[in-house]
DNA sequence: AATGAATGAGACTTCATTCAT
DNA sequence: AATGAATGAAGTCTCATTCAT
């Protein structure tokens, strides 16, 4: 089931520890997307790595860490690329055209990490992941701020309100992981254009 | 912390099954609510329900199952209040704008059972909750109904995908969960009229 | 699953508790065969029988009661039937083979209780079980002392050891249970005078 | 009533894995014996061996691997010895004198566990414990083919019938156990010879 | 860096029995 | 004669974590 990354008598920087590192991560991750942070124990994750316990507590503080470390990762993507979302484009359509954009390929990419995120919400509280809360928000505000940006500027409707709008838009495109398969008829690129026209234009026809 | 399972008024050492039932359920929907369903015991319901684990095991096959009836219980009503809307009202927008409210009324009435569903959707799958994951498509299909039906009448646009735009919907609707409070600034007739107006209207200023 | 034995209102007298005894006592026996004792529920015993747990303990003091009962039944008949040969026969190689026959049919027509009684052997003793132990030891009495009754009579060996002969004949009688199908190519005659003649006149060829 | 589970002169605090599986086994040996598998709880083997539940779990799959394993123990040694007797002596009179005896060599040897084998046959059975149930058959058969090869012979009678006079022959042996007592009047050996004898001379007095 | 034996609290569930009705 | 809700102790097993090696 698990190879052994060295023999007895190696020298000792062979052991490759960002290697089992790495695996332990991946291994959770996927573990915590099928059935649940509760529902997987430690011992399932590192028979799944091929390692044994010795080395997961070697690595990380406990389970919540591993849980943690999977959050930030992801997170810290999101961020990024709504920082250059944000840098790279002024006009406030166009902005919010692109995060939605940037909001599913998040989904698409980091799947499992949504998903875990998603089911376990309720768990990423505490000081502990303070600073992943704190990400979050930060994310959360771009996408207020483009909406009040547009109703600044005049073009987005004075009558809404930017909290409650860019948390539709969040959630629309949180949603999606629920029904979304990639690899399907839709592309993300359809999905989003389609999120974006119901979120710029409405439903109803125009007759301008 | 304990109530003895006895109804007001009832004579000394009756039985009261019904009441122990209801209790359990209710300290069950709180706590699954507070800490997840796996997080949460069947001793800590019991504890707060006031009974003992046999009264527990008497009136439910298990953890698992009270699970199920606690969404079951949600669906029921969701999928009743739909049914509503859809005889009581016809044109498209108008449906669009009561199934919109209807859901968040939904979220605002059974906080617990949507927040407990959202968190342990990965486990209301397999046999035992078919009959629920049926009737959640069935609420599923009203939406995207009214969707289509607004587009072959000519009042909402062609190019939307109707799959898209109510998932979409549904997904906005489903996230206020996460934000919003219920007794705040804003209520939920306030949070209705803004999504329905992003959904109907769009968020750019008209000219027409 | 379970029929009613009488809808409300009926007159007192109409219950038949002794069908109910009857349908109880048939239930735990072939739910002791073929789980064990042990392992069969009280509820499951009720719910085959199609009553409630009220009747249960109406008619039996508990679990193990109702093992004394099935266990005395078996004993009682096969006492009855020692009895029964012991007068009718007198010549001890003709009493043999009966006996030997009787054992055979008691493990045809009791098999579940035969079973019950081998596994459950442990649990058979203390003193609710004397009455069946007292009756046990007779019965093997019997056995004992018709080899001996053989012996003094000169057509037996007397170099045998009544007690062991006694015990390898009950034994390799009671072991049929593990291996003989009732209705399969061999009949409980077949097996009997097999092991008759294996115990009267042993394998080896003679040549007198 | 424990014993800390480290080896006489080994060091302090080492682990000793090997000595904790041993004493376990031999605890539930013990217990199975004296109360019966079903009745025999795994709290009540830890605490006889002296160990945590923890231990328990890690060294062994649950209570129903122990009973596998301690079966597993027996009949591999019975196996063995048959074999032995089969590959030293090829005699069919020789062989089953030796079969008798070895069958009640290993009841006496292994009584706690031809003990709990008789009590638990029910659970012994399914896939888990298909090995046993091939060996056993497997020394099933070594009796019957000695007296088939008696009959091929010309040395046993060719009316005997080789299943039904092998199962009787393991009956007896097996029935010993129930009323054998090691360190009383008889030896195993006087109970082979006497079993021998009958089976294979039979109990009638003969004229040649 | 890694092992894996051991811990001990706590998880879910079963069950024989009692008792108010 | 019968019901079935309720009990509470005990059952098997899991698990995150520690620690000697």
């Amino acid at each position: 089931m698990a190879v052994k990354s060295q023999g007895p008598g190696s020298r000792g920087g062979a052991y490759a520890p960002e290697h089992t590192r790495r695996v332990l991560l991946e291994a959770a991750t996927a573990l915590f997307e099928e059935r649940g942070y509760h529902a997987t124990s430690v011992e399932s994750i590192v028979s799944a790595a091929g390692v044994t316990k010795g080395a997961f507590y070697h690595h990380f503080g406990g389970k919540q860490d591993v849980l943690l470390q999977i959050q930030e990762d992801y997170i810290d993507s999101r961020l990024r690329n709504c920082e250059q979302v944000m840098e790279s484009v002024t006009d406030p359509q166009e902005r919010l055209r692109e995060l939605i954009y940037e909001a599913l390929v998040g989904i698409e990419k980091y799947r499992a990490q949504v998903s875990i995120f998603n089911a376990e919400r309720r768990f990423l509280t505490g000081p502990d992941f303070a600073p992943i809360k704190a990400k979050r928000d930060k994310v959360n505000a771009f996408y207020e701020s483009v909406i009040q940006q547009g109703i600044d500027e005049g073009v987005f409707s004075p009558d809404l309100n930017p909290r409650i709008v860019s948390f539709s838009i969040l959630g629309m495109a949180a949603w999606a992981l629920s029904w979304f398969r990639p690899g399907g008829q839709l592309s993300i690129r359809d999905v989003a254009d389609q999120m974006s026209m119901l979120v710029l234009s409405g439903a109803l026809v125009h007759t301008d």
